[in-house]
DNA sequence: TCGTTTTCGATCATAACCGATCATTAATAC
DNA sequence: GTATTAATGATCGGTTATGATCGAAAACGA
């Protein structure tokens, strides 16, 4: 087995399950403990592992795993401030006894902190938002069934005729990785999957990506700009970027960070 | 079981009840006193959990709140030694691979601590169970879709057509409340419906339940008596009951809750 | 208060794990 | 064909974790 093909299994099997022992490595990869150890010190170096005695371990779990308090810590997300400001920007745009759906990602998990206090009725098909909301707030939350993906931490089933079929929104909260006069675009096909059961349910997209994804080139596109009702960035975005959005029909909220209550509408 | 792996257990198990201790960390882990001694002093030195005479508790005490604001962890702690126990035999009728259906319940939430080494398959409504699963163990887990009841802390969906019908398991593990000769009894309609949704699902139906609930009067019948395959209880049991059960053709498993090891069939 | 039981901390031998080194093998270049 | 290089596997010494033992300390019951 190829070193490249070793990593590989690693890095699958780390995600697997929370950690994951030198011996099973050795076992799954028929290579010999020293190049087990040599494999798990590259990851390691690589920042892709976490190398403790007698394995190696996911990075990402010991928040998302590790519960207690908050759920995946904002320390691993990017713009966390950009994040929050989008997020409010998008929980106002909800009443008490709406229904609404919010699809996976880090971005919209900032959405739980303000809904802490509203009364909505949430589907989702994330885990962790929907553990912050059943523990943290009084919505009515409904949950995709299927099988539960650790590293993305959504909720997938291979079958089409699941409950998601038979719930339909005002809105649907969506993150994505890119946007481009293309479209909608994500990275990993699990995702799209999964954001393309629920994206059918709405009757308005509502898209909350900072103004980074501008600039994001992702090959996976989601579904045309068209489809989407509403784009909250913040105000990071360029006049080309905005131009575009709206020439593509769709209404642009723009969100100043620095502020809690910051969202001007525009468009 | 490596370091690491045991630090997240102690962390997943103190977040399950208020208190945990040493030797049922020891269980748990398949490690010795000293180590787990050891451990629980590391994660204390982390500020990860608060060491107490006897074992460890969390350090955030109001976290306990599971998903509603009361009843579950409260419920649980009723004779939390026979659920073990009987937890514990349910597990050792588990290998590595079984595809199995747990039904959301205090007693059968005790398989979660046992299941943490086991890879199993294991499809379940209660929110609580696949949470600790998720975040503890290696096994696969699959989520029921539909509303969060946070009462009874099970996921329904009012569809029959959901991801539940496509799940086929070996073996499924119910709790109930009561045990006569007219069959399975509960007290909720809500967890009726669950249970019937999963119950067909599965060639053997596995019943976990303590002593007591043989005494117990529920006025909702679940299923008869030969639909279930198994009955695992304590040594609680009166020779009248185990004669019933023996009649109805259930095999019988007699757990003693003292012990670890403790589990002796009969029938 | 005393004696009993449980839990704790320390110590030590053992075992597991790690890193480094080196010989062997495989791949590639010349 | 050989030479060069990289990768792999085996070995070994050092380090760290582990489990058993035992005495001390703390809780418990009378």
């Amino acid at each position: 087995m190829i070193e490249s093909e070793r990593h590989r299994v690693i890095l699958s099997a780390v995600q697997a399950r929370p950690v994951v022992t030198v011996a099973e490595i050795c076992e799954m990869t028929d290579a010999s403990e020293a190049t087990v150890r040599r494999d798990i010190a590259t990851l390691h170096m690589q920042k892709k592992v976490r190398r403790v005695r007698g394995g190696v371990e996911s990075l990402s779990p010991p928040q998302f795993v590790g519960l207690s308090g908050r759920p995946f810590e904002m320390n691993a997300t990017r713009r966390v401030a950009e994040k929050r400001a989008i997020a409010q920007a998008a929980v106002e745009m909800c009443e008490d006894g709406d229904a609404i759906i919010i699809n996976g990602g880090t971005t919209t998990f900032q959405m739980v902190h303000p809904l802490a206090n509203r009364r909505c009725l949430v589907f989702t098909n994330s885990f962790p938002i929907a553990e912050h909301l059943l523990k943290q707030s009084k919505n009515t939350v409904m949950l995709a069934g299927g099988t539960i993906y650790r590293e993305q931490s959504i909720i997938l089933s291979p079958f089409d005729n699941d409950v998601t079929r038979n719930f339909a929104a005002r809105r649907m909260f969506l993150g994505a990785q890119g946007v481009s006069k293309l479209g909608v675009a994500e990275q990993d096909p699990l995702i799209i999957q999964a954001e393309t059961k629920l994206i059918g349910q709405a009757d308005e997209v509502v898209l909350m990506v900072d103004s980074s994804k501008f600039r994001n080139r992702s090959s996976l596109i989601l579904c045309p700009l068209d489809r989407v009702t509403t784009i909250i960035t913040d105000d990071g975005i360029t006049d080309k970027d905005a131009a575009m959005i709206e020439a593509a029909g769709v209404t642009l909220t723009v969100t100043t960070p620095g502020r809690t209550e910051g969202a001007q509408t525009a468009g």
